[in-house]
DNA sequence: GTTATATTTTAGAACCATTCTAATCTTATT
DNA sequence: AATAAGATTAGAATGGTTCTAAAATATAAC
């Protein structure tokens, strides 16, 4: 295994990038292996940004956020606010809810069918409902 | 009426700092008038400040911040963060829910009752349940 | 009331996550 | 290869919030 052009991550993160429509730049792809490579998680920009230092990726810190919010805008990743201070990109884009870990700032994923939200209210106005969001804060 | 030192709003607002063992001082009696004079409100720290100025109570950034904060660790006001720029207080701070009209930034009580939550599953290790909120985000 | 002590206020600097700018570089198209 | 559209970048700027340390005030003790 002299070359590795193309690992069987690479060309997923690749038709991804592609299918949505977004150029598969160096920067975009090494980024999105690093959010993509395994599992869910919830990553915030500082995070990424050293992740991709430590992998020795050249990428400003700048195009971590024009990536994370072009990733957002594309249904890729699902922007989390907790708390006034930063942001998580969520690679779970399904319908889900969180635990929140107020001491450590970690989140963890709730399954939808496990929150069941009997008579959610109408919009006031007739305005439309974009998105709900159960964030349950628990001490640890 | 000459004189008006303590209406019934002052005295309400002073027992109230007291009780909480607040020291009532000039600037948080007038900042608690502003915020519980009228019916349950989200107020952000820079609407208050500004609003501080309309009624020419002089008080500094810092200390609407201070004040806010003091309120909120006394059970007084309810901290509310939605998007990551900024938090809004609650003057309602019994247990309930929100809409969220994103192009506005307005927030919305939604009573408890409204929202029945079903099987709200346990915090993992053990963790303790400090809050549950629920976001409905609407276009509007 | 006066004094002493603890708490609060304040202006402005600092902080920190995020966004902007505008020049440079890369990608896709022809 | 030439072109045009899109992306990256360093560094400045922004905006909400917190910090600093000095001055002011509230409460407690006398
Ligand atoms: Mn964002
Ligand atoms: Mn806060
Ligand atoms: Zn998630
Ligand atoms: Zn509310």
């Amino acid at each position: 295994m002299r070359h590795k052009k193309t690992s069987v991550g690479n060309v997923t993160v690749l038709e991804r990038l592609r299918a949505s429509g977004l150029r598969p730049t160096r920067q975009r792809l090494a980024l999105a292996k690093l959010l993509f490579a395994r599992g869910h998680r919830h990553a915030s920009a500082e995070q990424l940004f050293n992740e991709a230092k430590t992998h020795r990726i050249e990428v400003s810190l700048a195009t971590v956020y024009n990536a994370l919010h072009d990733f957002t805008a594309k249904g890729l990743l699902r922007e989390i606010s907790i708390d006034s201070g930063g942001s998580y990109f969520d690679t779970n884009t399904s319908y889900h809810h969180h635990f929140y870990f107020e001491r450590s700032g970690h989140l963890e994923d709730i399954a939808a069918d496990r929150i069941a939200i009997a008579a959610l209210p109408d919009a006031p106005g007739g305005a439309e409902i974009s998105r709900v969001d159960v964030i349950i804060r628990v001490n640890g």
